[in-house]
DNA sequence: TGCCAAGTGTGCGCTAGCGGACACACATAG
DNA sequence: CTATGTGTGTCCGCTAGCGCACACTTGGCA
């Protein structure tokens, strides 16, 4: 089976135990997600949660001047709209499709119906919150101490832990957006971690040649919160 | 009645229903917060949450290297140690009592009881976690690109909200811990607010002058949190 | 086949903030 | 009323990253 199109592929999904796997699975719409496409804008409510497969999403706030920061990114680990269920239903940020691919997504009033029966649906949603917490705050920290180089192979290496294979398709351009950097800058780092052999790129698209190089030049960050998520969203989750 | 020794001077215990008011006040202990007291340590698990009155408690990331960052800061309007009822236990950041105060705690184990109970108080506290979650992101947006004029004005503000009266009593070098920059820039920094005559400060304690003049420097981080902070957390909860 | 546009490379001056060093100033304890 | 330490002011050179300008490359389309 295509591992895109199997709902099961997102970890959350994964987790649910039987029975409301059983209830969940004829409500789950499936969806391609197309890159640049907006899930949600900033405060505007919410129509459903997604649940990616193959898909990365990018959770970033857009300044009044245009420019852009990411503050989390969700791939087949998570699900996209958790404001939904905490009760604000919108957000200040917007949520973009980062990376092209597959999900699947529930609608708004089941999410919360779900939500509401405070049984285990609702104790994995909330432990995943905590890791994109955990995330957002890492964030903030990077933002903060590292340098760009160093921010790059974080965003490279949470980007591969959400995709199936090395190649990430996306541009240097694209890149800046998401770290907040001028194009530039993103143009001169990749570059140094080509020349370290490092990764490979070409007019958008990126191939990952050696991961663990890249883990032995990112920062802390990245392991701490790789460490949260595993921690709070074990893969045998007890459910 | 002097406001810190009022519980109801935390407006997430004020917003509880008489019912839930009824259980926890027996439950409530009256505690002193002192400057620099840790409440909890990465990592650690928590024992206690903590509902401000007039102290401040900044939640901040504190690196390998010994550098530290803010990730949020918790007063009068929320609680501290919010990992307890997601599901996490601990957390990697760490609590620092900011500005010396009082408060109230509760124990761990009746804390998510009562969250279990998955009524008003839940949904409550779901509220004020999506609005630290909003603070959090946007600490991640400013850190990358706004000056530290800004960050500084955006500070203070954040301050100035969760205290009572318009004096700080803050060494320079604390808040430079705070927004991991040097002491040197938010000596100039200070000074260059001190003379648009914003504030005054001498030894360890700054005074706000002229709060309006804060707000047209700070950048829209402060507002854009501020704004969130009201909608999911309006003085009259609907409880 | 040639053209265009998207993607990337490079250079240049500029600024904010860093890191370190040190001088001063005031508050409190002795 | 002096000594000490904590808090603040200032100067230095340095670097990362910005903003801007523009050239080059390559894939896809006419």
């Amino acid at each position: 089976m295509d591992i895109s199109a199997d709902p099961r592929s997102n970890h959350l999904l994964a987790a649910l135990p039987e029975a409301e796997w059983q209830r969940w699975l004829p409500q789950l719409e499936s969806v391609e997600m197309p890159l640049g496409q907006v899930l949600y804008e900033s405060g505007s409510n919410l129509k459903h949660v997604y649940f990616p497969t193959t898909a990365i999403v990018s959770l970033l706030y857009v300044m009044e001047n245009g420019a852009s920061a990411e503050i989390a990114v969700v791939g087949n680990e998570g699900i996209v709209g958790i404001s939904l269920f905490m009760g604000g239903e919108s957000t200040p940020s917007r949520a973009v499709v980062q990376s092209a691919g597959h999900g699947f997504r529930l609608k708004a009033q089941a999410t919360k119906d779900e939500f509401n029966r405070s049984g285990p649906v609702m104790h994995l949603l909330l432990r995943y919150t905590q890791a994109l917490i955990t995330q957002m705050a890492q964030t903030a920290v990077c933002n903060r101490h590292h340098s760009l180089d160093q921010q790059l192979c974080r965003w490279l290496l949470l980007s591969l832990d959400r995709l199936h294979g090395s190649e990430l398709v996306m541009t240097q351009e694209l890149i800046a957006n998401m770290l907040g950097v001028r194009r530039e800058g993103v143009t001169e780092a990749a570059h140094r971690l080509q020349e370290a052999a490092l990764i490979r790129y070409a007019r958008g698209h990126i191939s990952v040649l050696n991961r663990k190089g890249l883990e032995t030049r990112v920062c802390e960050c990245y392991a701490v919160v790789k460490k949260e998520y595993d921690r709070l969203l074990p893969e045998r989750l007890a459910t």
